[in-house]
DNA sequence: CGTAGTCTTGATGCGCCTCAAAAGTAGTGG
DNA sequence: CCACTACTTTTGAGGCGCATCAAGACTACG
């Protein structure tokens, strides 16, 4: 079992291109599976699933029975406690996996729910032993899928406890658009699928709050359009609100 | 290779029992190794790493050589970005493991230094190989303890996005009870040995409003002390105030 | 034992939440 | 296809919680 494969391929985010910025590269790229071991999982048989906006795919408590893979539409995964507080931990977009928190117990900790129409794979888990003889790479794809969500977390906990409101809100906006750009491009056709609500309660602000960051955004011409759809103008100047926050001048 | 092994020794939080809250046990139990494999790693030959009070063990861009210990002491992890911004993503009792961010790349992303006096034990990467062997159930553990961290993250992002001030540190607090107390028990006696200033930036708060915070909990007979050295008298209504908040009456 | 750092307490200001309402959007049925 | 309605988004006004600034008290390390 070799423990020393990949060097994951990294989406070049624009961000590091524009500030060297380490501490937000997570968020920035994609947090797929390994594209050989993506591909290999692929012709395996799989059972697919489709959901319709607002169905929810497993729920806190669940036994975990497989690795879902979203290969269509954008899930959300939801913590939520005995008195009825909401987190949204993740959003999931297409070629990622949904709910890797439940390895440890074997049964769910959030709920995961599709934002849009969604279709999703499921990889049996009672055949992951037998899979794994086959794709020696699976486990440590596995780990490296682990890992990677992991410092995406911690990134997104530097996010939430340093950063003002706008700050937040390019940083999303700018993760968002490298994760919707194919080929290492940042997409500048941002389509915000998720409600502002969802938004706000991922970067712990209020709905009211995020519209007014936009908005801001929007005056200074880096952004046009409004509602959920957003043209992205200035990738660059983006950027650096990302990492040095609303500009004084 | 199993891949359906341990429930696992989850530490009876009082929490749980005071209040069915399901969403801050992971911050209340330890994130440490089964306790099995551990003993099985421990006879293992392992490098001895002393640590002096505020030494760093591995910063950021550093190879992933090893996995850490926590044998004694403390140790915390910050995550630094190009702007100089610190953000301190966990605290590492005996028995934990440090660095698990690492295994995407390779390469450690954030930072680890000792805050006391300390002792890590270094289990070399090159001999993970041959080890996986011996100790098949070496994997899953790790698959297990990742997937543990990644849900304490999540319940930290609920943590900071959800809850005021106050309620912040009363769930720091009993965190920190379950995990210095021993076989189950809730600790009475509570040594903060970070500073002030690494709670607050944990929290995303600062050390004023945890001086308060702590001062509120003096005031109403919850914990006794100053300083360093707090004194756990009422750890029921400290896990109520840290479910419910600040109580209105 | 001395001193540098840590912790506590107080006063003030600001950023974001809260409350409120209008404008816009999307889905539904006639 | 258009009108209707429910929801989402935007914009405004006011208040509050926590950050900030400033000093003083205490700890604990060398």
């Amino acid at each position: 079992m070799s423990f020393d494969t990949q060097g994951p391929p990294l989406q070049l985010s624009e961000l590091l291109v524009y500030g060297q910025n380490a501490s937000v590269q997570q968020l920035c790229s994609p947090h797929t599976l390994d594209d050989n071991v993506l591909t290999q999982l692929a012709a395996l048989p799989m059972r697919e699933i489709k959901l319709a906006r607002g169905q929810t795919l497993f729920r806190q408590g669940h036994g975990l029975h497989g690795l879902y893979i979203v290969t269509e539409g954008l899930l959300k995964t939801t913590l939520v406690d005995a008195q009825g507080r909401h987190q949204i931990t993740g959003f999931h977009f297409p070629g990622e996996l949904v709910g890797l928190d439940a390895f440890h117990n074997r049964e769910h900790l959030c709920m995961a729910t599709s934002i849009e129409p969604s279709t999703v794979r499921v990889f049996a888990l009672h055949r992951f032993n037998e899979t794994m003889a086959r794709l020696p790479g699976l486990y440590d794809a596995l780990a490296s899928v682990l890992s990677k969500n992991l410092a995406e977390h911690e990134q997104l906990l530097m996010v939430v406890n340093q950063r003002d409101a706008s700050a937040r809100v390019a940083i999303f906006l700018f993760s968002l658009a490298c994760r919707l750009g194919r080929n290492g491009q940042v997409a500048s056709d941002l389509i915000l699928a998720m409600p502002r609500a969802d938004i706000a309660n991922y970067l712990g602000l209020t709905t009211e709050t995020i519209s007014r960051a936009i908005a801001a955004l929007r005056q200074t011409d880096i952004i046009e359009g409004r509602g959920k759809h957003l043209r992205l103008v200035a990738p660059a100047r983006l950027a650096d609100w990302a990492i040095n926050g609303r500009p004084s001048s």
